[in-house]
DNA sequence: GTACCATCAACTGTTAACAGACCAACTGTA
DNA sequence: TACAGTTGGTCTGTTAACAGTTGATGGTAC
């Protein structure tokens, strides 16, 4: 049963190692793996039907992205987030998009791109009336669009390494309080201040958008 | 000869999948592995006298700090910059120190702040006349010393993220180039500016020295 | 009951070996 | 010579097994 890849047909198939990270992700950002509980090795891999070899490889990027945090002899547990933390994270989540914006505003034409980000509105809009979960995957799908429409590589990768840690921010603070964050009008706001191309408004908006957010969590 | 943890003595002995990663991370970032070059696991595990599991562990961990690329079937090779991704990374960089510097700016207290940053820039002075590359780590120094200032772990860690990229920014434009950006006096204005606590000052201080910083590189 | 020592179970660090896919060279046939 | 099929090599994906340390458990002496 030693493996190997299996491209098959087009389909592309995820390898083991990725779909082990999609579940522990998924596990963890949605509570089912509770802060600061322990995580043992050979139970994962049980539980995930993989080895450990693999496992590994999947807890390292895990580690990296904020996720698990790393105990004295190697034991690592699911990161535990308070008050100060999820300030931390949107600051920085603040700066980035900041960032964003700013390279939006600068560009000569952004017809096409204030077309993608009223159409991620939209989605968002379309979204009101559905599940919890949903609205906020729209939510994070415009922030993600935002730092992806800007062309720049470096700063999209650095924004989704620290998506996990705003799940988890969102887990932490319960979802009841993370849906006080998905007002559309607010971020009808941005794409409006991008679409004047003033730089100076748009990351004002952004700012204003992130502090709000980072406190309707802690509140 | 299967392996085991080692303290051995309070030395703190670091673990060979540590080990591999310095090695290659600095393999890299010397241009020993000129960009672009791919890297079969077997060679490399061979050349450092490690395992491929401990080695593919490593492997991850660089590919998601950007030093690595990983192409079709699974095949990484050395990440190649060319000028705009440099000033990508540049970009970011930018926006995640005017945030450590807006934050230490808002510090009620700046005493020992300020202690600290110029006990690094003076570092910088007394290398000023040693070899390149110790100019380029007491630099890199100052600029992580301002985001773990902040005591901002988040910030800090994405900073360290991109460190990787920034160094290989550094190589590829070449030392000669790199060494225009290491005035001390652009780094005593720095300081100066969060001393007067003035954020708006400090942050333009930073872009401006970040840009020139990029321009440098590239030009 | 408490302190100390031995034994043992559990977990991580590390390694070697196996399985499947892609690529290039080689060979046989018109 | 040109071309198709085959074959061998190379590399990644994945797994099972081994080594060594740590922490706990149980038993014995005082």
């Amino acid at each position: 049963m030693a493996g190997a890849t299996a491209p098959l047909l087009g389909l592309e198939k995820k390898s083991l190692r990725e779909q082990a990270l999609s579940a522990l992700r998924t596990a963890i950002t949605s509570g089912e793996l509770e802060p600061g509980r322990h995580l043992v090795e050979t139970e994962l891999s049980d539980m995930l039907q993989i080895s450990r070899g693999t496992l590994r490889e999947a807890l390292r990027q895990l580690e990296q992205e904020g996720l698990l945090s790393a105990g004295p002899r190697g034991r690592l547990s699911v990161r535990h987030l308070d008050g100060k933390e999820i300030r931390d994270i949107f600051a920085v989540r603040a700066a980035l998009e900041s960032l964003a914006v700013r390279t939006l505003c600068e560009l000569p034409d952004r017809t096409s791109v204030i077309a993608s980000l009223r159409s991620a509105v939209d989605v968002m809009a379309a979204a009101a009336e559905a599940s919890l979960e949903e609205r906020i995957e729209s939510d994070l799908e415009f922030h993600r669009t935002l730092c992806r429409l800007t062309g720049n590589e470096t700063l999209l990768h650095s924004w989704e390494s620290l998506e996990g840690s705003i799940r988890m921010s969102i887990m932490f603070a319960g979802i009841e309080r993370a849906v006080k964050n998905m007002s559309v009008d607010r971020h009808h706001d941005i794409v409006a201040a991008i679409e004047t191309g003033n730089a100076t408004l748009a990351r004002t908006t952004i700012l204003e958008h992130m502090d709000v957010a980072a406190a309707n969590l802690v509140a």
